[in-house]
RNA sequence: UCCCCGGUAGCUCAGCUGGUAGAGCGGGUGGCUGUUAACCACUUAGUCGGCGGUUCGAGUCCGUCCCGGGGAGCCA
């Protein structure tokens, strides 16, 4: 019995007879030898058959065998300059478990509309691979990264008794009893009272809008990272995020580097990637919008041309702080020495990107926070529980939350958010 | 909700001022001992998104509806 491998751990066999449980990629054929391209989902590799080195047996089932037929080669590892990946497979037998039916998805080019359809069968496909293998690296290296420093993972509610930020449409079901329940849009309130319980917490899980938003930056289920410290100040998440952005880029950059090569990714843009990331304010922003040609009304949030324009002049994420309060969540501390700008962070990434993190300092005064319930004209009952957090040993405390699909993107240098998840849902579209 | 673009073979697309549908890929058959989205030959392949209208005649022109893509707003 040979024994049993992957392709990632190939280079290990060299000369040694190995099986590889897999599907086939491509093939090419050519009189009396064929090459197979198999993918065993850690990578891709050339299984070479020559008739006169199998049974008559094996070599007819190589002739059977259609794009993504399942099956398990046995052969010695060879390195060869020929082959793409530098090793490959010269085969003595072949165990066919299944041939495929026609494959839809040909090495040849498909449309989007097309390829979503076959979202199951396109995630097989070497890009989508690569995009989604960093995208599981990115999560990991973020939860390593906040455990790392003492940060515990705190899981907050899908199903919530109404908006966290009051702002955002909401996707609606039924919960008990005539009872409304609504799908998170947020787990940060739920962070916040973590945060009092332990101190330094992260929430990760999905988030749902249901904005009829139409294009390439927006899904209607996206994956959220929200870590919320006590005691913390707007300046200390401000460094927290950079230290985390940084970590991850470098990470990828350092783990997932054929991953990258897979996606033809500009990784001299991703090693600027280091800390300190440039910080300005909202009214800097103004200016350098003002030296652009761009006027911008003070109080107005940026839509997408002007963060892109501002992303444009850093090679690294900039971090905006200090909007107006008129453009921005109930819950943020207002500055200190300023009663209309609110105590907080976008993080724009470069090249476009738009914004990754949006955090802020939290209002940690019960009165305070009351008035501004009040004035987002937010209703009082459901928010108790929050306001409680204000009763009972109130601190100053911050947090962010980093959309994983829009970094995962930016990371990929990839166009759209739709390829940064498994199974993308958006406006028009909930299958697969 | 608004603005732009599109829907023709399984897939990607071409199809001119209206004259009855075509190429590559895929599938099938055959050939080739080192292929790299292999190649060569032959072959298969259609309710031209739906409905209605104009016309001798509509994939093509008009109306309308459906579906998809991109963008705006909103946001991560």
């Amino acid at each position: 019995m040979a024994v049993i491998t992957t392709v990632e751990q190939i280079g290990e066999f060299v000369g040694e007879t190995v099986t590889i449980r897999g599907w086939l990629y491509n093939k090419r054929s050519s009189g009396k030898i064929r090459f197979l391209q198999i993918r065993d989902g850690t990578g891709t590799i050339q299984a070479v058959v020559v008739k006169k080195e199998v049974s008559p047996i094996a070599f007819a089932a190589s002739d059977t065998l259609t794009q993504e037929s399942s099956l398990e080669v046995t052969g010695t590892v060879r390195a060869d300059s020929r082959a793409p990946g530098g090793y490959e497979l010269m085969v003595r037998n072949i165990e066919v478990i299944q041939v495929a039916e026609d494959f839809p998805i040909t090495p040849k080019e498909h449309g989007p509309a097309f390829l979503l359809d076959n979202r199951h069968l396109w995630l097989r496909s070497a890009k989508q691979h690569a995009i989604l293998r960093i995208r599981s690296h990115v999560i990991q290296a973020a939860r390593e990264y906040l455990n790392r420093e003492g940060f515990i993972l705190f899981d907050a509610p899908i199903l919530t008794p109404t908006a966290c930020e009051g702002t955002s449409t909401l996707f609606e079901t039924d919960y008990f009893y005539g009872e409304r329940a609504y799908l998170s849009q947020s787990g940060q309130l739920y962070a916040e009272a973590g945060a009092m319980a332990f101190g330094k917490v992260y929430t990760l899980g999905p988030t749902f809008r249901a904005e009829k938003s139409k294009t390439r930056r927006h899904l209607t289920e996206f994956w959220m990272l929200e870590p919320e410290v006590a005691y913390a100040e707007l300046k200390d998440i401000l460094s927290l995020a950079e230290q985390l952005v940084s970590h991850l880029v470098l990470s990828v950059l350092t783990h997932r580097t054929e991953e990258l090569r897979v996606l033809e990714r500009d990784e001299s843009k991703l090693k600027s990637i280091v800390p300190p990331f440039p910080r300005i304010t909202y009214d800097e922003a103004l200016d350098i919008l003002r030296q652009q040609g761009v006027s911008h009304e003070w109080g107005n949030d940026f839509g997408t041309a002007e963060d892109t324009l501002i992303s444009q002049q850093f090679d690294c994420p900039v971090m905006i702080t200090h909007y107006p309060l008129t453009a921005k969540a109930f819950y943020m501390k207002t500055a200190p020495d300023n009663p209309d700008v609110a105590l907080c962070v976008d993080v724009l990434a470069p090249d476009g990107y738009g914004e990754i993190i949006g955090g802020s300092q939290r209002e940690d005064d019960y009165q305070t926070l009351l008035k501004k319930l009040e004035a987002h004209k937010l209703p009082r009952e459901p928010f108790e529980w929050y306001l409680d957090l204000r009763r009972y040993g109130t601190v100053p405390h911050s947090g962010f939350g980093l959309g994983i699909e829009r970094t995962v993107a930016w990371i990929c240098g990839i166009r759209h958010l739709r390829e940064a998840i498994p199974f993308p849902r958006m406006l028009q579209r909930i299958y697969p």
